[in-house]
DNA sequence: TGTACATCAGTGAACGCGCGTTCACTGATGTAC
DNA sequence: TGTACATCAGTGAACGCGCGTTCACTGATGTAC
């Protein structure tokens, strides 16, 4: 069945995103195939290129819209809470809890793919991409902070801490110490706020 | 020139562990081969499986084989300091540095592998070698710090910050966020001790 | 609104390539006497 | 200590496989009149 209507190549090209920004974020960058990501969304290989420029191109594009995925789920959680302190809590109970850690494919993008964009080269559009994500992070969570509108050290080191610890905990999945990671960076984060 | 001493293929296995020690941290577990590691250690990749039983086998050597490696650092590190405070501080400002940040090869290895290890089965070598390193960082760390012998969650707030910063340091370098998350996560780790 | 035709989204076979792994082979090493 | 022979570390060609990518093809869609 060839030939589709323009909005239905756009609709495939959303799912294709999609299915690769979830399969990214599960397996790596190395770790999903195009024949994997074209399946995926339903359609046969041969047509990703009328879509993308090259792997290289969609994974760009896949680490983008993963976190685009989590601006919105921010913005969703600060439109719904009463205030910031109140946003900023919910924000980290979710994201450094055991469901987050368990399903990475629907998760922090910026978390997901740092092992990845760390080997990219300088230049590559994935790792443009990747900072613009993590500006997006630090700027809404440093919003959710006592200085809103800067991005001071503290929201730097809060960043690190929920990213590292995810990051940890998934690594040690299977050892006592993976639960133990999130519930004290959990902590640390909810009870203590000296620094400043 | 066939047939070598076994002296001389011990030390040829070490050759290629090493080898793979390095560029498993530098380009991760997919993004190195049986040949280049084989070739990096002045070897035909023929040979490969009369050492190793598999690249999967290979890989989960090469993690421990790094954390080792950073294992004995911080063991020298804490052999030649004053006290535990001023180790600690030393270990600290190492781990923290952009060195350290631009030299993944001969770093720490919970850093540079979490990514993979945290894609990898839960009953893979590779995840309880690293499990390992995790334990035996987190024990080091702990015994420089105020309740030498026990982990506390303190603890594990440092390694994750430490981890954590390191790992967006370096996918975001050529991003301002690079340098200023090292510092912040420096300042933040040697400046306050609060917690308890 | 109909008709004629160019466009192009999607198909599926095919490409070159490099991977992990195997294997027949070589000949110095290690061992038994 | 010498000799005869089995062992096995290392070589390099070869394997099947799946990758990213290309391409000729199909036929409904979109467009021009």
């Amino acid at each position: 069945m060839p030939r589709s209507t323009r909005a239905q190549a756009e609709s495939n090209r959303q799912d294709v995103l999609d299915a690769a920004a979830a399969l990214v974020r599960r397996r790596g960058v190395n770790g999903v195939t195009v024949p994997e990501v074209m399946s995926a969304a339903g359609l046969t290989h041969g047509g990703f290129y009328r879509h993308f420029q090259s792997k290289e191109d969609l994974v760009a594009q896949a680490c983008a819209a993963a976190c685009e995925e989590m601006n919105q789920e921010r913005e969703r959680i600060r439109a719904v809470a009463p205030d910031a302190a109140s946003a900023r809590r919910t924000f980290l109970e979710r994201y450094l809890s055991t469901k987050h850690r368990d399903a990475p494919s629907q998760g922090c993008g910026i978390a997901a793919l740092a092992g990845d964009v760390a080997r990219t080269e300088a230049d590559s559009a994935l790792r443009q991409t990747y900072a613009k994500g993590l500006h997006d992070m630090v700027g809404q969570l440093g919003d959710l902070g006592e200085r809103p509108g800067t991005v001071d050290d503290e929201t730097l080191v809060e960043v690190a801490l929920m990213a590292g610890a995810l990051m940890l905990s998934r690594a040690s999945d299977g050892d006592e110490l993976s639960e133990r990671i999130l519930e004290a960076a959990r902590n640390h984060l909810l009870n203590n706020r000296p620094v400043g």
